[in-house]
This record gives C-alpha cells, structure tokens and sequence, in this order.
DNA sequence: CCCGTGACTTCCG
DNA sequence: ACGGAAGCCACGG
C-alpha cells in the first residue's frame, strides 16, 4: 500500500476536501486525526501536498486565520492571492472572515450521513 | 542510531 | 489573563 505514513496522507486527504472558499486551521485536521498537538505533523504534509500540487495548502491556516505559511509558497503574496480570488477577506496576511469561512473537518466530515 | 528542525496547539505556572 | 515550556509526527544530517 501507498500509506506510508497515515498521519501525512490523511492530513493531505482532509486537505483535498476543503471546499472552495473555506479554509481550515491545522490543529483541526489534527484533531480530526486523533493528534490535537500533532499539528506541526500536519503542517509538514502541507509542505509535501504543495510539493505534490494536488493538495490546496493555501487554505489551511493555523488558529487564528493567520497565512503562517505564506512565506513557504511561491512568491510572497501567492497564498493570500488566491484566498482572495476565492472570495476570502485577507488583511495584513490575516483572515477577517477566518470564522465564517472556517471549515471543520471534525464537523464537516462528520461520519453522519 | 541519535539530534535537530518545522506551515502549530495546548497546558501549566 | 499572560508567558513560557512541552508535545506530537515525520524527515534530514
């Protein structure tokens, strides 16, 4: 099996499921996976997603709607570029609308039909 | 094999 | 409420 590592690819899958114009924080993918504190982990997996181009990294924020890894993208305002022609109000690399856009996995992928 | 780093979060004092 | 330290997972040297 491809799985190498659960962790990196269920990060990446939940990731992948973000919807357009809604962004998520790590901690909450983390949490979906079971690891609150492993959210660094989930961090790494956006590096490798970006890598990968299949996995929407630039929206996936930490806690506080912050573009933390804005700097890691190409370019400089690459990562609040495209937030912004998704419809998403950034201000000085922070979202203004980081709660009403904000996407949970824990809710949204709830395993109830 | 061991140590350090990294796009974060939570807990303890 | 604010500040500092720990935790977690994976990868690189």
């Amino acid at each position: 099996m491809s799985q190498k590592t659960n962790f990196f690819k269920k990060a990446q899958a939940v990731a992948r499921q973000i919807p357009f114009g809604r962004v998520t924080s790590y901690g909450a993918i983390a949490h979906y996976l079971g690891a609150a504190k492993s959210a660094r982990t989930v961090g790494w997996a956006m590096k490798a997603s970006h890598l990968d181009g299949t996995v929407p990294a630039h929206r996936v924020v930490n806690s506080k709607g912050i573009l933390t890894g804005k700097h890691h993208f190409e370019g400089t305002n690459l990562m609040q570029q495209l937030l912004e022609n998704e419809g998403v109000i950034i201000e000085n690399f922070q979202i203004v609308n980081f709660q009403e856009i904000f996407w949970d996995p824990t809710i949204e992928l709830r395993k109830d039909s």
